[in-house]
Parts: structure tokens; C-alpha cells; sequence
DNA sequence: CTCGTGGTCGATCATTTGTTCGTGCTTTGA
DNA sequence: TCAAAGCACGAACAAATGATCGACCACGAG
């Protein structure tokens, strides 16, 4: 159809005056000889038929991709994806990622009213709160979503609450618990105790929790730092298991796994943040499938993730086809 | 500068989202965590650092460059430049031409005020006039500019202004005259009789005028249609002369050349329209001189080309160091 | 310690852009 | 030839954008 070419081309000079030329639509009217509105359906028709590229020379243009993708895929409120290192370690993106987090956290932080805050722990959380800046806020209260005492009584080094209390100079709360309790009945008696009861009750009231994702492997951070034996890896390995959540184990869809370690699990169940942003920190291309889990369980409400996961995320959930199209480039 | 650095991430990211994202600079700010003058400023620079690469993707893209360079270097009210044709012959967008120049055109007879509107000669015209479309315009009067007999007493076979005025059902005014008359004597004698003076007296009115644009060489119009001889030709080509307008030689800077055969031509004198639009049609590399030197001149207001001369132009003017820079893009 | 001074930030306003709707035209089928 | 449908067009309005201005803050010199 000869006069759609007309039009394209009519489009297409349109869309140079405006996009290139950097011209207004009244002068681009005048120009072309047509009315406003014109220029407009020009353009719209310039930009629908695809004739119109947009480049952004910088290497966040591949995060924001994914970040956007992401974000619209599993409707979180927010998605980060920081650049993956050029130069160097295929893990240097570590440092990225704490500032990435620790800017999302200082945006709640910084309000003046009383905040209740509560983290997990992990390395990722442990740098997040070490790259926050110190920030006056004694009003707000920190505290721990899962225990930070090993079986073997002693204290885990990656907690974060008691960095975090420190910079804010608020209150703090940490539960008094392993992450996996030896037994059905320590794990009640634990959970019945007054004083985790009252740390648990702070939690519940927390308005947004940041905490990290753990694989469930040979190199997961549950078994190395001793919170669960190899006997019960194994068992989660078994389960096909593929990440974990506050010591929850996640199953490839994303629902907690009921085994025996499920009901030894002393960390406040995930279920309280339904309707509260829990956001998820966490990088590299080895927590891909774990992010992936908590991601289809749909237990995030934000992300703050580096450029290998996201794109491990983004590619799976392609190839299963779930979702074959991104959001397309509106201009 | 590390701050400087992490100001143009921010940059990067405004601008994705605003220009591949779509998103309005509210939603970019809520989610940058900046007030929207701040996604402003973002913008800005992202812009400024050469962030945002826009791409028009068609053929009228490279076009619509040239336009806008000779456009603003030589104050042009308008400048068309069509495509040239991608396959076959290097002469092939005259078709293009012709429409481009026509659309021009019927702009100005679309209104329907009495209009007066004179016409050059030459294949360029004369394609003009024809792929116009039939237009009841009778109350618009049409008028050569330059005489359509040959030396030899035949009629010019590519004067426009018998089928344009046939399109429009106007009148008609045909300059009763050679180009070039024989001698100076024969030429007052022309140009004094009462018929010559009524015609060139409804040119004088015409709002508007649409003309071609001759070479200067052995392939001349002016010649080959034996409006001059070739001992006259070659005294064209002893002065330099490059290009003519109506008949009037001109040199690479576009001014008339005094010569025996200036002062035999026939035609209106160019100064007539030094305060209403003159328009060039013509394209072809080989017109390029001509045009070059039509544009020096500052004779014309607006210009229908192609490619081709376009190029030429482009790259001779900055060859000569007139103008290095072109417009910058906007975005 | 105080006073500029440069620079950044956000409120506000003018301009530009996008959308909606009613009108009139062309096109198509009876 | 006429009627109905579809379509394109432009007026008017709503939203978004760009620009200006004053206020505030950090820094350095006197």
C-alpha cells in the first residue's frame, strides 16, 4: 500500500525533527504542513512501527533493562540491579551491591517518625548495613528476624542488627535462637520462651524487613557458618531445596518445603510480611535459583540484586516460558 | 571525581527509564528518590554527556540531516531533500523529486485567495507540474519568468506553466521572448514591447516563484536546447560561470556574472524576488555546483533536492571551512 | 567568628505534549 | 444515487515537561 509508505515517511521525518532536530511539535506542524494533532499521530505511528531507536551509552542500561523487567514480572515495588564489575572478579560486584541496599535502606531510615526495621542476616545484609553512612535516628528500633547463635552456642558474625543499631543509635533486638533448634520440642520451647516472645512481637511490627537469600548447596552459608549439620543439608538437597529464607527452605516454585528442619525452625515465619515490603538482597550468578524461588513464591516486595542473578533470573524465566515478552520500549 | 561518576549513573538510569522505559519523570523521581526538578537536571545531563543516543530508522533519517543543515546555513524557509533512490539508477529519485516539489507547490495553491505564481523552466519544473494533482484553482494566475522560444523560434518543450495552469483552470502569462536574444538591440527591443511588459508585470505581482537550476557545461540545458550556442557557452565556461537561475550565469559565489550574454537574457531579473520565496527544484550530483552556487548567492528561500546534491553540497561547504559544525542533536 | 560566595535544591509558572471527542469527509455496498 | 460505516481531522482540554527564581547549606576568606 503505497500511501502507508507515504505516511511512514511523513512519520519518520516527524520523528527526526522531533527526536534529532530537537524541534517542537508546532514547528515540526508547520513544517510538514499538517496540524499538531498531526505530528502527534506521527509521531505515535513513528515510535509504534519501531523506526525509532533509543541507545542509552552507559553500562546501566543493561541493569535497568533487566531491573525493569524484573520488577514488572513478579510486581515488585522496586528492583535494583547494580552493573556486574567490568574489570576483574566475577564477584566484584559486592561492593556495588551493599551501596545499591544500603541507599534503599537509608530511603526508610531517613524518615524522623519511629521506624520499626527488621533485618535477616548473611554477608549481603552484613555489607549493606557496613556501607550505610551514620545517620542520628535513636527513634527507630532494629531487630532480627532469625537467630543469630549457632548450635554450637557461638554468635553469628554476619548479623547485621547490631551494626545498624550502632549507626542509628536506636534500640535493638536480636532473637534469642539458633536458626534450626536441635529438636521439635527445643524449637517449642524456644519459641515459648518470654524473651523471644517479646523480640518476635517487636518483629511483627516491623513496617519493612531487609534481608538476604541463602542457597541450599555444599557452599550454603546455612551449613558452612553451622547452623545445620550435613546430615540435614543432605535432607534439603533430598527435598530438592533450592534456596532459603530466614532458614526457610524454598522449593523451586517458591513454597516453603514441610520437612523435619521446616518445623525446627526458629525465625519468624515469612508469612507476616504478606502485606509488608520485604525486600531481598542478594548477588551472583550462584544465588540465581535461590533469588529465582523467593521471587515465584512471590514473597518479595523489592530486590536489590547485581547484573549475573538478574540476568539468570531474566533467562530462565524465559527459556520456561513463562513470560516470553519484555516490557517493549515505548520510545 | 567519584561523585561526579555516580551523579551520571543516576543519569543513565533517569534516562533509561525515561526514554526506553517510558515512564513519566514523576514515577522515575519516586523511584530515584529525587524531587522531579532533579530528574530534570538528570536528564539534562545525561543529554549533555552524549548518554542518549537517539536512531531514526529509515532512509529519510540521513535525509532529513542534510535538510537541516543547508536549511539553516543558507536561512532557508524550507529545504526538501528526498531520499535517492537505494536500487538502480543514480538518477532514479526524480521521481521523488517531482512529488516532493509538487506537494510544495500545491501548498500554495490549496488556498483559496487569488494567487499569482510563476514558473522557471527546465525538467525539473516541468515534473513538478506534473505529478501535481489535479486542483480547481481557477482563480490563481501562472507566469513564466523566462521566455520558452528558442533561438530557432520552437517552444520550449519543458515549460511548465501551460500544464500547471491546464491543472488549476487559471490564467495563463507566457513571456514572449528567446532566454537570450541575439544582441543587446534585440533584447531592449523585446523587453520594451507592451506584450513583454503586461507579462512581466503579472511576474512582478507573483507571490511566489518555483524554479530549476542549469549547469554550466557541455550537458547544459541552456545549450543543449539551444538557447545559446556554443561559442556562448564557452565564454559561460571562460568566466567561470557554474550555474544559472533563469538564465542568469553565476558564479561559484552565486553572483551574476557581467557578460556579453547577461546582458542579452531576457528573463526577469533575480533581484524581484529578494523579499518573496524563490524555489530551486533539482537534484542529481551533477546540479550540485549550480545549487551550491544559487545557495551562495542567497537567492533562494526554500529548496526541493535530492540526496545526492544534498551530500555534495554539504560536504563542499565544509571542505571550504564556511562551517564546521552541523547541528547538534538535541534529542 | 562572621561574612560573603558558590552551588545545590525545590516551589512555581509558562510551554509543550498527549488525549479525547465531535465533525465532516471518503468509501463501500445496496 | 443514496445510506451507512469507517476514517481522518482539528478544537479543546488534561498531563507532563522545561525554566526560572528564591532559599538554603557548605565552604573558605577575612
Amino acid at each position: 500500500m503505497d500511501k502507508f509508505e507515504r505516511k511512514l515517511d511523513q512519520a519518520a521525518r516527524a520523528a527526526w525533527l522531533s527526536y534529532v532536530g530537537g524541534h517542537t511539535q508546532d514547528e515540526i506542524a508547520s513544517q510538514l504542513g499538517v496540524s499538531r494533532p498531526g505530528v502527534q499521530r506521527l509521531l505515535a505511528l513513528a515510535r509504534q512501527e519501531g523506526l525509532v531507536k533509543v541507545h542509552i551509552d552507559h553500562p546501566i542500561a543493561g541493569c535497568m533493562a533487566l531491573s525493569e523487567a524484573i520488577g514488572e514480572r513478579y510486581g515488585l515495588e522496586f528492583c535494583d540491579v547494580v552493573p556486574a564489575d567490568p574489570q576483574g572478579a566475577p564477584d566484584g560486584s559486592t561492593r556495588y551491591l551493599a551501596v545499591a541496599a544500603a541507599e534503599r535502606l537509608s530511603w526508610y531510615l531517613d524518615r524522623s517518625e519511629p521506624l520499626t526495621l527488621s533485618l535477616g542476616t548473611g554477608r549481603a545484609v552484613r555489607g549493606m548495613v557496613e556501607a550505610l553512612s551514620r545517620i542520628d535516628r535513636p527513634q527507630h528500633r532494629v531487630v532480627s528476624l532469625v537467630g543469630n547463635v549457632a548450635r554450637d552456642g557461638s554468635s553469628n558474625r554476619y548479623d547485621g542488627v547490631m551494626v545498624l543499631a550502632d549507626k542509628t543509635g536506636g534500640e535493638r533486638f536480636l532473637l534469642p535462637a539458633p536458626v534450626v533448634a536441635g529438636s521439635v520440642e527445643e524449637s517449642e520451647a524456644l519459641c515459648g520462651q518470654r524473651l523471644y516472645q517479646s523480640v518476635a512481637e517487636v518483629a511483627r511490627e516491623a513496617e519493612v524487613a531487609f534481608i538476604g537469600v541463602g542457597r541450599i548447596d555444599r557452599q550454603a552459608t546455612l551449613f558452612q557458618d553451622h547452623f545445620i549439620s550435613e546430615a540435614e543439608l543432605d535432607e534439603l538437597l533430598e527435598r530438592e531445596a533450592v534456596g532459603e529464607l530466614l532458614g526457610w527452605p524454598l522449593s523451586r516454585d517458591g513454597e516453603v518445603i514441610d520437612c523435619s528442619i521446616t518445623r525446627r525452625v526458629t525465625s519468624l515465619p515469612l508469612t507476616i510480611f504478606r502485606d509488608r515490603p520485604l525486600v531481598a538482597v542478594g548477588g551472583g550468578r550462584d544465588k540465581g535459583p535461590a533469588l529465582l524461588a523467593a521471587l515465584r513464591g512471590g514473597w518479595l516486595k523489592g530486590l536489590v540484586t547485581d547484573e549475573h542473578a538478574a540476568r539468570y533470573i531474566v533467562e530462565t524465566e524465559r527459556g520456561s516460558g513463562l513470560d516470553g515478552a519484555g516490557p517493549a520500549a515505548k520510545v
